[in-house]
RNA sequence: UGCGGGGUAGAGCAGUCUGGUAGCUCGUCGGGCUCAUAACCCGGAGGUCGUAGGUUCGAAUCCUACCCCCGCUACCA
């Protein structure tokens, strides 16, 4: 199994202006499956992460709602934890970047990059809303294509002709905010020097991204690393920066600090040392999971900036694509944009983190949800298939041998089967490839209904003196689910834990898989997990479609 | 516009790197079983692998062109 390995996971921060929806629950599926997978094979996996609190839009929505923004942003993390708790999804630790360990890091990290001489200033021109009297982000703009004439664009880039620009140059500009027309206004920012680590990310970046995208990143090379803008002019919601008064940080600057905020957190409860994970010489992994809407930020940006600053760069990043619902991008309209509290509401948890894996490749492909393969997959693999071989067990184990597991095994060939199997579905979890993974998982399943059908134990248990042989069958049957479980374990824990108090067991871990459970009295069978029911469904869809929840 | 990903039975997918006349699950049709949450087992039907060319004894797999879908493009987090 290798050597102990220290890793640190995160997955990227949700913003703090909204609920989660089922699209953020891809990502923390994605890194829940491989920290708890990781932690099973015996290794201390930690996983932290937090809502991700500052910008323009929590500033304006709070606002709107008539509350102090850390008020509005303490109300929706404690949703998002709310979130996180009922997907199972196993933090160490969750914080918010509007947090006294992000200030103190951030600012921390901007005087190293400071005293570096990586951050430069630059005088700007921005529109202005007069009457708000604040400068306005290139959304808050909107306007006319000024090359095809395209009415109600945003203030950087044409979604008709894919033209860039600036929003000056917008036809007829409107500020979003006010409904008034912008003026023009000079203020000086301050920039990170982001060509100053040119060379060191043409290196890192093909040794810890996924292929496809270091193509992809290749077009910022060539196109040439330009200075980063990390400053906007108060009025703004963020951590002010040091000797600049009425200057913050952009909420890009300090949201990706927030993954180690929430790790100095939890640090600070424990006896972990924040210096053995984040020390420029730190022999721990450090792995992000993101989807690809925030590659650059955190492959170009953020190794750059931690470099610059004396911390060590990730190990990794994985990339994830973007969730459809019924083959179209989630939308409120059309009841595909679920919230993860309205689904919770209506259906189990795991049977979503089931499908969700069964769906995951290593790469960042999209994928869809669809609504009929949903019920099917989950009905027919997890309750048909697997939870149905201990169901099918269960009884005779009770009836003919008072509760109790067999002393050995039938068929210790086909045991040996499964717990050989182990190999490589480890290797898929390690790889990401979950949904290779589940499909070597739902193949054995299919041998373990198999064998209890050639074997016929209902038939065998008629015969009396046969008593043994049944148990017998009916334990390698047990033993068969077990392994399975145990596979399945970091998908869907809920089912595991159920399981682990039905065959009356220490949590499982991943070596269990190689020794067979036997002479051991288990409980009695309850259910593990209910069937999908389609008119849950339809409550969900429905439900989701009278919110009022917005997903920005 | 550029870049990336995708187009394989009714549905969801694997196979493409390392060419050898197509595979899994669901659904469907027929049979079996009754231990099990209308679960399970056996068998059948169903695909010119986006289109058109090319290379090859042979292509879903390699090459070229094209069509369609999705995503990203630095201030939407």
């Amino acid at each position: 199994m290798g050597q102990h390995r220290d890793i640190l996971v995160t997955s990227a921060l949700p913003y703090a202006n909204a609920p989660l929806h089922i699209g953020h629950i891809v990502e923390y599926t994605q890194t829940d499956v491989w920290a708890r997978f990781q932690r099973m094979r015996g290794h201390r996996c930690l996983y932290v992460c937090a809502s991700d609190a500052h910008g323009t839009p929590t500033m304006l929505r709070a606002e709107a709602a008539g509350v102090a923004p850390d008020v509005l942003v303490a109300e929706i993390a404690a949703s998002h934890q709310r979130d996180f708790a009922r997907f199972r999804i196993s933090v160490d630790n969750y914080l918010t970047t509007h947090s006294a360990e992000n200030e103190e890091l951030t600012t921390e990290i901007y005087r190293r990059l400071l005293a570096a001489g990586h951050i430069t200033r630059r005088t700007i021109q921005q529109a202005y809303d007069e009457q708000q009297q604040m400068f306005l982000p290139d959304r808050y703009v909107r306007g006319e294509c000024p090359v095809c004439g395209t009415a109600d664009q945003y203030g950087d880039a044409c979604e008709n002709c894919s033209a860039t620009y600036t929003p000056m140059e917008l036809k007829n500009p409107v500020s979003v905010i006010s409904g008034t027309t912008p003026s023009v206004k000079e203020s000086e920012h301050l920039f990170f020097r982001l060509g100053d680590f040119e060379e060191e990310l043409r290196s890192w970046v093909p040794k810890h991204v996924d292929e496809a995208l270091v193509h992809k990143l290749d077009e910022w090379f060539q196109a040439g690393l330009r200075d980063w803008d990390i400053s906007r002019d108060s009025p703004y919601f963020g951590i002010e920066i040091p000797g600049e008064p009425g200057k913050f940080f952009y909420v890009w600057f300090d949201a990706p600090i927030g993954y180690m905020a929430s790790f100095l957190s939890l640090c600070r409860r424990s006896d972990l040392s924040f210096d053995e994970f984040w020390g420029a010489d730190s022999t721990t992994e450090l792995y992000h999971f993101i989807g690809k809407d925030i590659v650059y930020f955190h492959t170009l940006f953020w190794p750059s900036v931690l470099s610059g600053a004396g911390y060590r760069k990730p190990s990794g990043v994985f990339v994830h694509g973007f969730l459809t619902v019924d083959g179209r991008k989630m939308s409120k309209s059309r009841g595909t944009l679920i919230m993860a509290a309205t689904y919770a509401e209506h259906l189990d948890p795991d049977c979503l983190r089931y499908y969700f894996a069964a769906k995951l490749g290593p790469t960042a492909d999209d994928f869809d949800l669809s609504m009929d393969d949903f019920v099917a997959r989950v009905n027919s693999d997890l309750v048909g298939k697997l939870v149905n071989i201990g169901s099918r067990c269960a009884g005779f184990v009770h009836r003919l041998n008072s509760g109790r597991l067999a002393e050995k095994l039938p068929d210790e060939a086909l045991f040996a089967v499964f717990a050989e199997a182990g190999d490589e579905i480890a290797a898929d979890y390690e790889a990401r490839n979950y949904s290779r993974a589940i499909r070597r998982i739902m193949a054995l399943a299919d041998k373990a209904n198999q064998y209890i059908d050639d074997e016929k134990p209902w038939l065998k248990a008629k015969n009396p003196g046969q008593e043994d042989a049944v148990a017998g069958i009916a334990t390698l049957g047990l033993n068969l689910f077990r392994t399975l479980m145990i596979y399945l374990k970091p998908v869907i824990p809920g089912v595991a834990q159920r399981t682990e108090a039905f065959l009356a067991v220490d949590p499982l871990m991943w070596t269990d898989s190689q020794i067979p459970l036997l002479g051991h009295g288990i409980a009695g069978f309850e259910t593990l997990l209910e069937r999908v029911d389609r008119e849950e469904i339809e409550a969900m869809i429905e439900e989701s479609q009278s919110s009022d929840e917005k997903p920005e």
